[in-house]
Formats: C-alpha cells, sequence, structure tokens
DNA sequence: GCTATAATATAAATAATATTTATAAGGCAA
DNA sequence: TTGCCTTATAAATATTATTTATATTATAGC
C-alpha cells in the first residue's frame, strides 16, 4: 500500500472533490478514481459514498476510521522525511526562547564554541508555548523551553534543569522598590509591561491574576526582555518576570509572597521517537554539561 | 513511498541478512536489495551499512531514525486494516474481564438482548492487565476494565463508570465473619485465594501487603470468580475482591478498614483513534445507559 | 422531456515501478 | 587459491500507476 494514495484520500475527504484533488497534485482525474479504487479493494471497505454531480461526497464509517489512521501515518512519514534529509543530518535545530536564551545560553554557546560545535547549532527563538508546537510538529530537534505546569504529551521526553520562582521587578524610583516582599493582591493599581503571546508568563499571569480576583492593567506587550526592562526602568509599568540573572542598575527585584505560586521550570525536551546521530548526541551532551 | 519496503526495512533491521528477510516475504533476495536502495533513495541518506560475507549489518543513525518511524507507520497500517476488514465491521470486540462481567454485563445484556444486538457482541475474558493490552493492540474494540489507578495512555479515552472499595471474603465458619471491619496488618497469618495475574486486585492486594511489610501465603490463583468464591466456602482460603453483588451463603464480606486504600475503579475504555461504527455506536449507548 | 453541465467512471495505451532469473563481485576461511 | 556465503547488478518480465479519450450518471434550466 502506497502512502500516496493515503495523501490523495485525506485531501479527497477534505476538498471532496475528485478533480479538484487532482489538480493540487498535479495528476489526471482518474488517477484520484483509481486510488480510491485500490484502497477501497485493499481494506475491503468502500470508503466513500459519491454524489456525482451534487457538490457533495461522503465518508462511510469505514472511510471515516481509514481517515484517523491515513493523517497519523502521513503525518509519522513527513517526520521522517524532514528529520532525515541529508542537510538536517550535519546540524541540530533547536527551539530556544529568548528569555531561557538569556540566562543559560551564554555558558552553552562556550563550551560548544570550544569544541567547534556552535556553528552546527540552528536555532529558533519564539515563546516556550510555539517553541513547543514546533517540537511537536517535528520542525525542531530539542527545545530548552519553560513550563509552569507538567507537559504531558507522551510522545516527548521532558528533562527538566531548573526551577525558578516569578518575582516583580520595578523601577528602583518605585515605591515597591523598598519592599522586601510583595503578594499579588496588592499590585491591582498597577500597570505592567508583559510578553507577548506565547510565552508562558502569561500563563502563570493569569493564573495569579484569576486567584486574586482581579484583572490587571497592561501598559504593553514585547517579545524582547531588554525591551521590557527598558520600559520597567523608565517606570513605564512594572514586570513580572522569572529571572536568574541579576538585572540592570535601574531595575529592582521584588519577590512575590503568594503561596501557592506557579514556578518557572526549566526543561530540555525532544521527542521520543527522535534518534540523535553522534553529531546532534554531542552536542546534546555538551548542553547537559552545561546545565549540570 | 511503499509500506510494504518499510516492513522489508523492519524485517531486515531485525534479523540482518538479505536473503531470510527475502525468503520470510516469499520474495527473491534481490527485491530486498531494491527496496533498500529505494529507501535510501527516496530519503537522501543512507540507512544500513553492509558488511558482505561477515554476518552482520549495521543501521546508520539516519537508519536507527527512520526505524523508529517505519514501525509507527507499519503499526498503525495494520491496526487499519484490522479495523476495517469487513468481518469487523458488524460486530463489536468488547473486552470482558470475569469479575467485571459477573457484576455489570448482566445488565448490559438483558438490553442489549432486548434491542436485538446481543449477537453483534463479541467478548474477550481475559483479566483487566491483558485486556488493556489487547485494547492497545486494536484487537478489541472496547473494553469494560477495572484499574486501581488512572490510566495515562495519551491513545485511549477513559470513562469511569464506578468505584469500589476491596473487602475480605471469608467463608461463614471463619473467626473473621463475625467482625464489622478489619485492618489488612491483621490477615498476617491468614492464607489467601487469589486471581492469577493479569488481574488488577493482584496489584492492589501487593500495594496493601507492601504497605503492611510482610508477604502474604497464597493457597491458591484461579481464573474463576466462582472458583474462589467455591475455595471460600470451603474455607481453603480467604479472599480479597471488589464485589458489588451480595454473595452466596457460604460467603462473609469483611470491610478493610485501611487509609489510604486502594480502589477498584470500573471504566469504559477504547482507543481515541477508533471510530465507531453506526451500529457500535449504538452498542455502545445501550452500554452507557446500562451503567448509568 | 430535452439539453447543457458538472462530476465521476471506464477502457486502452503508455509510463513507471517492482520483481525475477541469472550472474557478478566482495570478503573471508580453509 | 579455492570454495563459500553474502550482497549487488543487468536484463527481462511482471505488475502497477497514470494518462488520454470517452462514457456514464445525476441534476438544473429551459
Amino acid at each position: 500500500m502506497n502512502v500516496r494514495d493515503l495523501e490523495y484520500f485525506i485531501k479527497l475527504a477534505d476538498i471532496k472533490n475528485f478533480s479538484k484533488v487532482a489538480a493540487s497534485f498535479n495528476v489526471s482525474q482518474p488517477t484520484i478514481t483509481f486510488a480510491l479504487q485500490r484502497l477501497e479493494k485493499s481494506f475491503g471497505a468502500g470508503l466513500m459514498i459519491r454524489h456525482r454531480a451534487h457538490g457533495d461526497l461522503s465518508l462511510t464509517d469505514s472511510g471515516q476510521q481509514l481517515l484517523v489512521h491515513a493523517k497519523t501515518i502521513v503525518d509519522e512519514y513527513q517526520l521522517a522525511q524532514r528529520e532525515l534529509t541529508e542537510k538536517q543530518q550535519g546540524r541540530l535545530a533547536m527551539g530556544l526562547p529568548p528569555i531561557i536564551e538569556n540566562t543559560y545560553f551564554p555558558q552553552i554557546a562556550k563550551r560548544l564554541k570550544r569544541v567547534g560545535l556552535l556553528n552546527k547549532l540552528y536555532t529558533l527563538e519564539e515563546g516556550s508555548m510555539t517553541t513547543l508546537q514546533a517540537l511537536q510538529a517535528g520542525n525542531i530537534d530539542v527545545a530548552l523551553l519553560a513550563t509552569i505546569q507538567p507537559i504531558t504529551d507522551e510522545k516527548l521526553v521532558v528533562e527538566p534543569f531548573d526551577q525558578q520562582p516569578f518575582a516583580i521587578y520595578v523601577s528602583k524610583k518605585h515605591p515597591l522598590a523598598q519592599r522586601s516582599g510583595v503578594s499579588f493582591a496588592e499590585l491591582k493599581p498597577e500597570s505592567f509591561v508583559l510578553f507577548k503571546q506565547g510565552f508562558v508568563h502569561n500563563q502563570a499571569f493569569n493564573q495569579l491574576a484569576r486567584q486574586n480576583h482581579f484583572r490587571p492593567k497592561v501598559a504593553f506587550r514585547s517579545n524582547g526582555i531588554q525591551s521590557l526592562l527598558n520600559l520597567i526602568t523608565d517606570d513605564i509599568g512594572i514586570g513580572f518576570l522569572a529571572l536568574t540573572t541579576p538585572v540592570n542598575d535601574g531595575v529592582v527585584r521584588v519577590p512575590l509572597l503568594d503561596d501557592p505560586q506557579p514556578a518557572f521550570t526549566t526543561s530540555l525536551v525532544y521527542r521520543r521517537s527522535h534518534v540523535f546521530n553522534p553529531l546532534q548526541q554531542r552536542m546534546l551532551n555538551v548542553m547537559r554539561d552545561s546545565l549540570q
């Protein structure tokens, strides 16, 4: 059984027109007819009910059932193709959200450079949520990402390497700068500068807001950590971050006193099905060493 | 890309000999050579390193990587085949462990019979653990099964419908028969009659034994609930069961007082990827109704 | 009821792909 | 070097997929 037939079938189930499916694959219309007949014969079951002249085409029960499996098969096949393509073999594609890049990447980069592997690393910089999707889709091989709750996807291997509480970051001139701690409920009157969508920070932030029954004001959203820190320095708003590294002089960190409180867990994550080649394996080990 | 080539490849990775793989598929040896060449060409990567004359054959990194995906694809394909075969379409294959059969099946059977669907039901009677494996392998469509902890497999849909504490069952003549409750620790001197392997009862039993730091004596193991009850009546040993239905006159139920204590949760379980046809859907609804 | 139209199916020819038979070539051991 | 086992290759053949051209079916508009 040919995977190509399944691809035709999936498209046909979607757009429900033989000629258009044929056109989309650059083949002639009877090709689609024959492909469907082949599938029906090989599975011993009718898959689609054809209503010609009438614009519709419906799946039989068997057809629906096959569709589920067909999608799994085609996805897996495409994933294999992406992973095996020669140009992929010589490098490691890693998802690296900016905040993690700031805190953990310098030491990794230093070590990779020392062993001459830094130029084999390709990075994708997106928020942790987006990064997770890219990993699941097979667009990257591995990711360093942050979560506030355990990842449940059975298909992924998750190796946590650090955990960090969230804290409030304010300008030196801000009244809160004098405090040794603050509870989220006290922040109701404040304006925040936050990350854009796709960052787990927002999940944690929303969770705390829900717990405290108010809807915080958001002055601005950005994708860059540096830009957020600048805004905080200028007192445009206060920040909600989880950082290990010290920040610049203009910004003061104030711990959050809430309990329970979401924690920013950073993990090394990859697909269970992914087999790393020796080059990738070596790079991965360097990273694990850098992160302890 | 043909699934057949992946089947050849998987077998080749396993037995590492072209001629023997060819023989096992009833094709000639060059067929396997060409199949492998096709795969290598289509994925643009070497998959196996051939050491002729030397008995071994090894997978390249790409080969190992492909092997993982190939297995997923072939498994999914075979699952689709089993699900779609015409003779499967007219019936519902259900896993039904004996204890669950005893307690919940009579009412299901009554209702199914009333609507003339009982003869469309095929049942497989094994312990809950074995049943779970059969479900995952695609050998049955649905199962009623018992667990003492939540099922974590993402590929399954689990609908719990009842929960039951475990209890001790003793003969009328047994000293414990007078008691209104007993803690597991007190049962150290007793002999038990238990189910054979594959039943969750043993998981729960072992858990309690571990908690209480002793290794209980087992007088006999059986696959049949009735046979166990007979042995209990004759005072061959005491039983550890989770039953809703009353038992015969010779046997007395004594609740377990331990806290925490494993609970016998019964659920309706099926594969997320399985599409039920209308007949199966109807049968499933009858079952859900019977179980509330 | 026709006729036009849009959709799918079929037949026959052709193209592409897979498999076989027969044979070659590599590598090791006696 | 010879013999043996293993995998590769060439050429022929068989099988399968696709195309072109045309038929069939169902519906809408007249």
